[in-house]
DNA sequence: TATGAATGAGCCTTCATTCAT
DNA sequence: TATGAATGAAGGCTCATTCAT
C-alpha cells in the first residue's frame, strides 16, 4: 500500500486536472477522458480516486472553496487599520484571487449550474450557503467594527450591506472572466471609494 | 401552410414551455421530451420549430434579453425626476422583474454556463456583451446626468461605477434566486442609500 | 400511439431474438447489440421495450416457462387411458419439447447461472419454484391416480418420486442438449418400463 | 526459486478459494480481486499461478472432477455385495458427496454455462463428456453385473438405464443445492426401491 | 403538419491484466 | 516472489435527432 500521503497528493493532482478542464469546457462538455489525459493518467485510475465523475465535481469544489477562502483569510489577516482600508483591501484580496485565477472562475458557474441539476441540489447549496455565509459574516463583522469605531454612520444594517457588497465582489469577478479586459480591483477601488464615503457620509452630514 | 402569425405563436409558446424547463432542471438536465411535454406538443414537432435542443436555448436566450431589457426599460421610463432616484428605481425595477421571475433566473446561470461550453462560446458572448452593454450605458448615463445637475460628486468615472452597479443588481438576483428568503429590493434600497450618499458626499464635504 | 397489439408483437420478436442469442452465447457472452442485429432492430429501440439487459433476460424466462409449460400442458391434456402410459406420455412430451427447442436449452442454463448472482437470484428463485413446483404437482396427482387405480404399488411416496422423475426428464434434456446423438425420448422409454414395472411389481409379488 | 512442493500447495489453495467465490458468486459475478482475497494473497500473485480468469476456471473444474470421482469412487470401492445394492449405494454417495459439498454444487452450474459461451467450449466439453462417460460406464457396468448374476431382466439396455440413472442422480443434486431443505438421499432411496424392483420385475413375471 | 417510434453516436464505468516496486 | 496501483478495451445505456406514417 503506498503511502497515504503519496495518495493524496495523486488526488490532488486529479483535481487540479479536473478542475482546469471543468473550468475551460464545462461540467457537461468534459470528458473523463479529457480530465485523465490532462492529469497525465489513465482513464481507469481516475476512478481509483474518485467514484464517478461527479463525485469528482464535488471534490473540485471543495477543493475551489478552501482555495477561496484561503485567498480571502489570508487578505484578511494581515489587514490594517480602519475599517475602511480593511473593506477595501478584503474586496482587492478577493478580486485579486479572482484574476490570479482567472481561467477558474467558470467553475463558480459551474457549481451553480449543477446546483440547479435536482440531484446534487443538495450537496452543493448547502456548502454554497455555508461558505457565502462565512464570507458576509466577515464582511458584516467588519462594518461593524467601523460602526462601533465611530468610523461609519449608525444607520445601517451591516448585514443587509454586507450581503451586497459580497454580491458586488462576485458580480466583479464574474465580469473579469467574462471580459478579460475589464480590471475589477481598479473598479473596485473606485467603487469602495464611493460607497466608503457613503458609509462615513452620515458622520459628515452630522457635522453640517 | 399556415399563417406566418400563428406559426410565430407556437414558436413562442415553445420557447415559454422550454424557458420554464431550462430554469428548473438546467440545460444539460433537459430532454428535448420534457420541453415537447411541457409546451404539450409531440417531441417531432419541436423539431420543426426549431433546429436543435441549442438552437431552442439560444431562442429562450433572446426572449430572455428582451424580456428583461423590456422591464427594464419599462421601469426607466417611468422615472421621475432626480438621478438618485432613477438610479435606485432603475435597480428596483431590475430586482423586481427578477423576483417576478424567480423561477427563471436558473436560465441566467445556465446561459453563462453555456457560454463556457467552446462550441457556442462566440454567439453567446456577444449578445451577453451587448445586452449587458446596454444596460451599462443606461446607468452610466444616468450616474452622468447626476454629475452633470451637480447632483452627485465630479471625480467619479460613470463607467466603472456603472459596471459595479449592474454587477451588484445581478449578485442581488442571483442571491434571491439562491436563497428565496432574501428580499433583494430590500438590499438594494439599503445599499443604495449608501451608495448614493457616497456620490453626493464629495459635495459635502466641499461644502465643509 | 401504435396499438398495443404491435407493441406486444414487437417485444415477443425481440424476446425470440434474445432468447436465441442468450441460448448461443450465454448471458454474459451476449452484447445487447447482439440481441438488437438478430432482432433486426437498432440498439437503441431495444430499450423502447426492455430497461436493461436483465430485464430482458427476465423476459425471456417468463416467455420461457409459459412456453415449456404450454408443451407439457398441451402433452398431457391429451393423454389417454392408464396412469402408466400417461407418465411416459407426459416425460416424452416434455422431452419431445426439450428436442424441438433444442437450441433454447441453454437457456435454462443461463437461468440457474443467473439464480446464483445475488443481485436477481430472488426473482429467478422463486419463479423457478413455481414452475417446477407446478409440474412436479401434476405428475404426482398422476402417481396418485396410479395408485388409487390400483395400478400401482401403494407403498411408494408420489411426492417424492414426482420429484426425482422430474429430475429424470431434466436431466435428459440436459443430456441431450449437450450431446446432440444422445435420444432422450428412447432413453425415457426404456427408463419408463423398468420404472413403471417397478410401480407394478408389488402387485406383482402379491399376486404372487 | 521455491520448491516444486510449496509452489502447488500455493496453487492448491489459490484453487480452493477461487472454487468457493465461484460457486457463491457465479463465474462473471466473481471478481479476480475477490478471490485473491479469499485466498489471502494480492491480485497480482494470482498471476503467477494462473495466467487468465478463465484458466483458473479450468483449474477449478479439474479439481471438481476429481474431487467428485474420487467421493464416487471410494462409494463404489466400498460396495458389497448385489448389483442392487452397489447401485443403489452409488447413488447415494454421489448424493452424499453433493450434500457435503452443497455450497459447491452452484460450480457445476457455472461450468455448463461456461461450456455454452463459444471460445472455451470445447475444452470444457471433452472433459464434461469424459467424466460423465466414466461415471456412466461404471453404472452401466454394474447394471450388466446385475443381469448377469441374474439379479435384473435381460431386456434392457444398460447404457441407456446408465445414462439416465446417473441425470437422476445429477438432477437430484441439483434440486438439493436449489432448495436446501430437499433431502435427495431420502428421494434416492426411494426412487431406487422402485427402479430397481423394475430392474427385477422380469423375473417375477417370467416366474409367474 | 404532427407524431413518437426508431436510431446509433457517444460516454461513463468496470474489471481483467500488466508492471513498477 | 509478492504486491496493488495503473491501465484501457469493452460494453451497457442515454438521448438528440430523424423519419415513416
Amino acid at each position: 500500500m503506498v503511502s497515504e500521503r503519496r495518495r493524496q497528493e495523486k488526488k490532488d493532482r486529479i483535481i487540479r486536472a479536473a478542475a482546469r478542464v471543468f473550468a475551460l469546457k464545462g461540467y457537461a462538455g468534459t470528458l473523463v477522458a479529457d480530465i485523465a489525459a490532462e492529469a497525465g493518467i489513465g482513464k481507469g485510475t481516475l476512478y481509483q480516486y474518485f467514484s464517478s465523475k461527479e463525485d469528482l465535481l464535488f471534490a473540485v469544489f471543495y477543493w475551489y472553496m478552501d482555495k477561496i477562502g484561503a485567498s480571502t483569510m489570508v487578505g484578511v489577516s494581515t489587514l490594517t487599520q480602519t475599517a475602511s482600508d480593511k473593506l477595501t483591501a478584503l474586496g482587492n484580496a478577493v478580486l485579486q484571487a479572482c484574476v490570479e485565477m482567472a481561467e477558474m472562475y467558470g467553475l463558480v458557474i459551474e457549481f451553480w449550474a449543477a446546483s440547479t441539476s435536482s440531484k446534487i441540489e443538495g450537496r452543493f447549496k448547502e456548502v454554497f450557503r455555508q461558505g457565502y455565509g462565512q464570507y458576509r459574516e466577515l464582511v458584516a463583522a467588519l462594518i461593524t467594527e467601523g460602526i462601533e469605531r465611530n468610523e461609519f454612520r449608525k444607520d445601517v444594517d451591516p448585514h443587509l450591506l454586507a450581503a451586497t457588497l459580497v454580491g458586488t465582489w462576485d458580480a466583479l469577478g464574474l465580469q473579469a472572466w467574462f471580459d478579460r479586459d475589464f480590471a475589477p480591483i481598479e473598479a473596485n477601488e473606485s467603487f469602495m471609494a464611493v460607497f466608503i464615503a457613503g458609509l462615513k457620509s452620515d458622520r459628515c452630514h452630522q457635522s453640517v
